[in-house]
RNA sequence: GGGCCUGUAGCUCAGUUGGUUAGAGCAGAGCGCUCAUAACGCUUUUGUCGUAGGUUCAAGUCCUACCGGGCCUACCA
């Protein structure tokens, strides 16, 4: 048994999400977590909301509510979205947690004691109209390059040329669209990122098999140009973490607040010390899996996240665990997602184009959505998703292939046998053939890697497409035993093939869990068993339910997609941006 | 501008460290089965592996250039 942490990136707090976030970092993480409960694990899957920063403050002020009341409700929201899906989360936390706000205050006291702290006198724009600073893209101007009209106080998006907001002709507000700012002198705390350029170069060196999209990324920004900048990691703002040395005042630094990026990854660690809270334990719960002096040195620790998050995971927050001089568990694999795209072209939150999550739940099972997303989850490229290879994807693997098995299986039973499991006969030559194929889809051989191999190496979409063929498996198997004949000229022979068939059942709703848990758990109540152990040892799996066992059929796993539901569907998400 | 990823059958994608006739699913065609959600199984058509060069006994797989698609580029998270 092995001690595995999986965290998942946090979602932001200012809205509900869309599958293209789902995809890339809490579904494959859940799928992961699952998997890794099922193989008997001890395992702590964590995530959080993350609700610090200026789009929370202003999504609160649109919705005309105070911001910590707005972000309590959304939390709640996003929750239950996250239930909704099946998210296996052991706590989803929030990142203005008091947890939160100790940690985050006690490592920059750790960071500023080891010098790794910078005070930074630096000019920002205010305005005076909305009584605020002013982040760079929220400053909109002329752009001094190609004279667009809208361009962003960091890059134009005409011209995509990076601009600072003070090169802008007639600079107004994004907010308020108020002319009236001006640039103020105010000082921030920086993170000497650069002094720890090499011990993180030499760590990223040292780790094995990430993914080409991780170790670029972060490659990319440690030695581009002048190599790793220091960071701001505070800001003027009055909704975050309030910016303390440790458990003292910082001198200077009154009203700011720190900046989401610093606060939110030591929301994974504050998030399992809120685990603890609420399940009554004390520190030493939480700390096994942080602390290497506490326990942790045996805890394999794992992350997902889109390739956006991947430089704050690589480097600034590796920063601020090296730099804090503490004993602190190191991230040892980070698994890093591309996009997914939505019938051609970008999801948009701002746009309302694609597919939020809640909207997904009111449409079709969360099943369904599980299935097409982790097999198609966008691993080595982009994903493009589309209605019409969602409906295919559902009908074929699940309705079809899987769906149909369990269906003809059961039904056939039923009316030869019973409900119940046959007695007689013996299992023969082409139950032995059967095993040894799905044992080498599980297991695999050295030229090609079988389903826990995959599973283990977070290769979610290439498991699915094995996972299917363990499927299909039982449908060859039906066809070339035939029960239906037999059964006229041999009934006993008939009786071990439905009773190897339903065995069949219970093994793919253990092994599809992952995927799909809810048909997992309708499979296995209408078998009516409880046993869910691993199959290591396959032979023994395929006799867990015994002849007389009793079962019900159950009602149909996936009705399918029709064409005309399927054009609807397109019409009612095509109609919006 | 710089960096990274990507371009393989009609569609979506696999193709390990270069090695015999390039694979899977879907779609198409044929056959079989009739237990089943008109489901399932078997067989089968299609490819100058983006283009042009190069290295090699041998390249989809390595190198160079070019063309196409995408992403990142540090004050949105």
């Amino acid at each position: 048994m092995s001690r595995i942490l999986i965290t998942s990136a946090l979602p932001y707090i200012n809205g509900i999400k869309h599958l293209g976030n789902l995809v890339g970092s809490q579904l494959p993480a859940d799928a992961y977590a699952r998997f890794m409960r099922a193989r008997g694990n001890d395992v702590m899957f964590i995530c959080a909301t993350d609700e610090h920063g200026t789009p929370a403050e202003l999504a609160a002020a649109k919705a005309g509510i105070p911001v910590a009341e707005f972000c309590a409700d959304m939390w709640q929201v996003q929750k239950d979205i996250a239930d909704g899906f099946r998210l296996s989360f052991d706590y989803f936390g929030r990142s203005s947690s008091q947890r939160n706000r100790d940690l985050t205050q006690h490592l920059a006291g750790k960071l500023a004691d080891n010098g790794l702290i910078e005070e930074v006198s630096e000019k920002q724009v205010y305005s005076n109209a909305d009584g605020r600073y002013l982040p760079d893209r929220y400053i909109e101007g002329t752009c001094p390059n190609c004279g667009f009209e809208n361009a962003r106080g960091d890059q134009c998006e005409n011209c995509t040329k990076q601009l600072n907001p003070t090169d802008l002709i007639n600079p107004r507000s994004a907010i308020s669209g108020s002319t009236d700012l001006e640039v103020r002198e105010t000082k921030h705390l920086y993170l000497r990122q650069s002094t720890m350029r090499d011990r993180l170069d030499a760590w990223i060196d040292s780790q094995q098999g990430w993914p080409i999209l991780t170790t670029s990324i972060a490659k990319k920004w440690l030695h581009d140009g002048d190599g790793l900048r220091d960071r701001g990691i505070t800001r003027d703002l009055d909704w975050g973490v309030p910016v303390k040395r440790g458990t003292e005042e910082w001198p200077g630094m009154e009203g700011k607040v720190f900046y989401v990026w610093f606060d939110a990854p030591i929301e994974y660690i504050a998030a399992t010390a809120e685990w603890a809270d609420a399940n009554g334990l004390d520190d030493a719960a939480w700390e096994s899996w942080w602390r290497t002096d506490k326990g942790a040195e045996d805890v394999h620790y794992v992350q997902f996240m889109g390739k956006d998050n991947v430089p704050f995971h690589t480097l600034s927050f590796p920063a601020t665990l090296m730099g804090s001089d503490e004993p602190w568990k190191m991230v040892d694999f980070i698994k890093s997602y591309n996009w997914l795209t939505y019938e051609g072209g970008k999801f948009s939150t701002s746009q309302g184009r694609g597919i939020f999550m809640n909207q997904a739940l009111e449409v079709m099972p969360s099943d369904y959505w599980r299935w097409w997303l982790l097999s198609n989850a966008p691993e080595s490229s982009d994903s493009d998703f589309t209605w019409e290879s969602f409906q295919g994807g559902v009908n074929k693997d699940l309705a079809d292939v899987l769906g149909n098995f369990v269906s003809r299986v059961t039904k056939f039973c039923r009316s030869k046998f019973g409900e119940v499991v046959p007695e007689g006969g013996e299992y023969g030559k082409f139950e032995e053939a059967t095993t040894a194929t799905i044992k080498y889809l599980l297991e695999g051989d050295e030229e090609r890697l079988g389903y826990f191999k995959l599973m283990e190496s977070i290769e979610i979409r290439k498991a699915a497409h094995v996972l299917r063929g363990i499927w299909v498996a039982g449908n060859e198997y039906l066809q070339i035993a035939a029960p239906w004949s037999m059964y006229k000229k041999d009934p006993d022979a008939a009786a071990a093939t439905v009773r190897y068939a339903l065995n069949l059942i219970r093994l793919y709703a253990v092994l599809s869990e992952p995927f799909i848990p809810d048909a997992s758990a309708k499979i296995l109540k209408a078998m009516n068993v409880t046993d869910t152990s691993w199959p290591d040892d396959l032979e023994a799996a395929m006799e867990v339910l015994p002849a007389g066992h009793a079962f019900e059929v159950p009602e149909v796993l996936f009705a399918k997609i029709t064409d005309d539901r399927r054009v609807e569907l397109e019409e009612q998400f095509a109609g919006q941006g």
